[in-house]
DNA sequence: CGCCTTCTTGACTCCTGTCAAGTCCCGTGG
DNA sequence: CCACGGGACTTGACAGGAGTCAAGAAGGCG
């Protein structure tokens, strides 16, 4: 796998954290580095286990997950195409990383990653934001999970999916749909919340006539300034 | 204000962030940095400001807020001597810092200190260490928001106390007595309780003589194996 | 077409929040 | 020295939101 034609057709190229790379070290970085294809369900690092590799997500979804021993489960956080997957400087990773969609990654052993950190001060920075970022919102959701009603979670979580995934100029257009890439399992997992509470506020909000769900996992936001109110903005 | 004078005595030099620094780094630092005493209940920064200082924290006990618009808090984190404090590169702060105790702090100018950080790579691998790390705690606390109970929210909290703040040897020895510098209130900001909630668990613990609750904030943990079991370890 | 998974809906329970007293602790001042 | 006052904490009664258990509907794939 040489650099030149894996690195030149990456789609997340400029976004990712490898774009602060110069050539030579993504040379460096290409010659111990592989691209993956990641099955959907399919889970790249377990609780617990080694923290062996890090990398970038190229396309798909995945999800950071939490679980008590009695197998309760958190998902702590949702990697999405150009985020930075992995854990540098720990022994072992403390928690699960699983697809939620079919994916690709490009992955590198840990130690070698850690390596081309030490030897690039922009990468470095690049992550550190990239940090940094990451905590506020997992703070942000903090604040959710520990203060929030299940009709606002399920607001606020529309919401961030339709910037996601809506289609251009989300915020403004009234009738916006889109497919979420959750499952109801996967969603409740995310708000803290059960399948049947996120079944239930899903039906509440359609009988509302804020948002239809004509079938499958496809959403309509029918009054965006409503579930707005809802989601009690921070 | 000299650097020799202020860092050869700081008390938390070796284990804060500009334990990285050499003498001349400390010394550009030093000289648009200052001490600062902070009254208990003082609130250093508001959410939604901007982001003005970082800094590290000499003394005493801070809390990290964020809050939704009709007043419900969370903290979202707690920062404990030579924790670092503040947001770099981002032009306003999401929460808000405010002292639980009468504290010293050690700040500098948001700008001040990115331009250091940028000069020094060892500081920045401090901080990005330090910043991975403090987002595997505040994962860690989702979990606990979004999937445990109030009973093993606070067997957990206590259990975090003592190892913080309870006498040497506290994991092992087992009548181990420590004062919580928390109000009961502040405890239910960090656990998303209420405080009668916080209030009847703990007379509940007591009752079962697992803790005792001398008086003040004083708390006795009685029997570990019990408030562990109840913690639901991870 | 039929099976299996996912999702919805219903009935019921219970944990935690809310509202409201009441108690304890400590510092102040008479 | 003790009464007073205010904040912090505890306790009680009650309500309601979300979880649990269970069944049924819908959707997708072989």
């Amino acid at each position: 796998m040489e650099c030149g034609h894996v690195c030149t057709g990456c789609t997340v190229r400029d976004v990712a954290l490898c774009g602060s790379l110069d050539e030579g070290a993504l040379a460096d970085l290409n010659r111990v580095g592989r691209r993956r294809h990641v099955e959907q369900g399919e889970t790249i690092a377990w609780a617990g286990e080694e923290s062996r590799t890090c990398g970038n997500i190229l396309s798909g979804l995945f999800k950071l997950s939490a679980s008590t021993t009695d197998g309760r489960e958190q998902t702590v956080g949702l990697l999405y195409p150009a985020d930075f997957l992995g854990r540098p400087y720990a022994a072992q990773t403390d928690y699960s990383v699983t697809a939620l969609s079919a994916a690709e990654v490009c992955v590198f052993p840990r130690k070698a990653f850690e390596a081309t950190l030490e030897r690039n001060g922009a990468m470095q920075r690049a992550l550190l934001r990239r940090t940094l970022a990451t905590l506020d919102e997992a703070r942000a959701r903090l604040l959710m999970l520990g203060r929030q009603s299940a009709e606002e979670r399920i607001a606020r979580f529309l919401l961030d999916m339709a910037k996601r995934f809506g289609a251009e100029g989300g915020a403004s257009v009234d009738p916006q749909t889109f497919d979420l890439p959750l499952s109801r399992g996967a969603i409740a997992d995310v708000l803290g919340l059960t399948i049947e509470t996120v079944s239930r506020q899903m039906t509440k909000l359609k009988a509302a006539r804020i948002i239809a769900l004509p079938g499958g996992r496809t959403v309509t936001i029918a009054r965006r300034a409503a579930l707005e109110a809802l989601a009690a903005e921070v």
